[in-house]
RNA sequence: GCUCCCGUGGUGUAGUCCGGUCAAUCAUUCCAGCCUUUCGAGCUGGCUACACGGGUUCGAAUCCCGUCGGGAGCACCA
């Protein structure tokens, strides 16, 4: 990472100010790893912040379930707290800017105030006295009329449409998930976010670009409250080809069903990721490779999948999986306890011992291919020559000695598990949602994947890696990649 | 419509602030070869890029202007 502007060794303070509204997803991990990673570079600190400001959005199971998911992501904070905590302080600088005419109360209806700043014009709220302004502002803390905002007064010319006269305060009349209905007055972001970052310490808050224009408004708003002024910076939002990454584009799925839920293996959340076989570390190092550039552009998934590969490859334990299962008999097969190693190179992954007698499963696609009369080599076992082909392959048994230009075939014995494997795939093509992203794969599995725990990430040889979902005699695997 | 941001190989990124040492990084993809009892991993080699036009300068990916292309904002959501 690039080295941070100002930066001074133990002096830099970052923060992860995500709002308790759902899981997080590789968006969220992006910032969050980005902000953890230089608070770490210079000896800093990493602030975990729950932008809680809107009553409508927060729910209360977000808070623990953010810190689960950050946890997991190896993200350590070092410090956590709540906006809404501070709301009392956002108050009283309220109160400030009003007392030094900075801001007004402003009683029009949305679509007025929209008008007024489409066209430059400024509405006659803004010419209300500082005294009666103060007056408003305590009778909104208490009786709070839905539809009252508070403003800056800032420019209702200016070219940056941020800058005119953005609300600071509004009125939301619901419960807060950890306030209960103590308030009902609340900052928006550009009030809360300008004054958290400030007050709690942060050097190097960083955001996405999209809030660009709102940098005018957020160091204006810092001049006024005489607050001392972070050094802001803005990265592009990761996008991802055929995934969608934004908390908006994912509810609407779950919502209508389009996936199965949040921890959907086609979906790029921490949850979905996980069950998927994504370690954490492959993620971090993906999102470190995008650096903090403004350059929008779309990355293939590819990319995580090559990281996670690198990541997996070295430890995880190979066993066999036929998918589409045909029925093989060896005849002059002879009787085998054949013990076969878990790993290629890593003979300290150890091996399990298979029996073998006569009949065996192999896959259907790989049998089209191959002809009567034809030796192909049963994976580790021995060589195999087709004689007669029909819904079973009869074959004769054709020796152990290793061909090289020979096909290596994975197999089952009888002694097999039927296992799914669910096998994710892009989401959306262009624009169109893919009605077939979800491909469910069946096959059998050689007896020892019965015993495999749940959670552990394995290769099935020619197939492909496949995290293991083990639970009540019902083998389940998720495909991660190949 | 207005405003702002962005534009380096097939993809993604480093380099742009402070012009020369940058035809130039790293990763991934693809292709070829080696290795391998997996279509996995590893190893070797290869392809291909500074959007376009003009200006400033001895010299521009880097500074300025324009064109084109992409994205974002114009919320009482963050």
């Amino acid at each position: 990472m690039p080295e941070l502007p100002d930066a001074e060794k133990g002096k830099v303070v970052t923060r992860f100010p995500p709002e308790p509204n759902g899981y997080l997803h590789i968006g969220h991990a992006k910032a969050s790893i980005v902000d953890y990673e230089y608070a770490r570079m210079y000896d800093g600190k990493f602030i975990l912040r729950f932008d809680d400001t809107n009553p409508e959005n927060a729910q209360f199971e977000f808070y623990d379930v953010q810190k689960e998911d950050l946890r997991w992501l190896g993200v350590e904070w070092d410090k956590e707290y709540r906006t809404s905590d501070n709301l009392e302080k956002h108050y009283k600088l309220a109160e400030q800017l009003i007392n030094q005419g900075d801001a007004y109360i402003c009683n029009c209806s949305p679509d007025v105030i929209k008008e007024g700043r489409f066209h430059g014009k400024e509405c006659c709220c803004r010419d209300v006295s500082c005294g009666e302004n103060i007056d408003l502002w305590k009778d909104m803390i208490l009786s709070s009329t839905e539809g009252t905002v508070l403003r800056l007064k800032g420019d209702m010319t200016c070219k940056n449409t941020a800058m005119r006269d953005p609300t600071l305060f509004r009125v939301i009349d619901k419960p807060h998930p950890i306030h209960g209905s103590r308030f009902r007055l609340w900052p928006t972001y550009d009030f809360a976010g300008a004054v958290e970052d400030s007050i709690s310490g942060v050097t190097h808050p960083f955001r996405t670009k999209e809030y660009e224009l709102r940098d005018e408004c957020y160091f204006r708003l810092l001049d006024l409250l005489k607050l001392r002024k972070p050094h802001l910076m803005e990265f592009a939002r990761l996008s991802i080809d055929g995934m969608p990454v934004s908390k908006r584009k994912i509810k609407p799925l779950i919502e209508q069903g389009l996936v199965t839920g949040y921890d959907d293996i086609r979906l790029p959340t921490l949850r979905g990721l996980k069950k998927r076989g994504i370690l954490p570390e492959a993620i971090k190092q993906f999102v470190l490779s995008q650096g903090i550039s403004k350059v929008e552009s779309t990355v293939t998934f590819g990319i995580v999948e090559a990281f996670n590969r690198k990541l997996i490859d070295p430890t995880a334990r190979r066993y066999f999986f036929v998918k589409d299962p045909v029925k093989l008999v060896v005849e002059g097969a002879p009787s085998k306890e054949k013990s076969i190693i878990f790993h290629p190179t890593d003979k300290k992954l150890g091996s399990r011992t298979i029996k073998t007698g006569k009949t065996f499963f192999v896959p259907k696609a790989d049998m089209e291919k191959i002809k009567t009369g034809d030796v192909f080599r049963l994976k580790d076992l021995f060589n195999v020559k087709i004689k007669e082909k029909n819904d079973t392959i009869f074959a004769e048994y054709a020796g152990e000695e290793l061909i090289s230009e020979s096909a290596k075939i994975q197999w089952t014995t009888d002694d097999f598990v039927k296992m799914k494997v669910f096998v994710p795939h892009l989401l959306f093509e262009g624009d169109k949602y893919n009605p077939d992203s979800l491909e469910t794969v069946q096959g059998f599995a050689e007896k020892a994947v019965s015993t495999i725990m749940t959670g552990e990430i394995i290769q099935f040889e020619r197939f492909g890696f496949v995290r293991i979902e083990n639970t009540d005699n019902q083998v389940t695997g998720f495909f991660a990649h190949k």
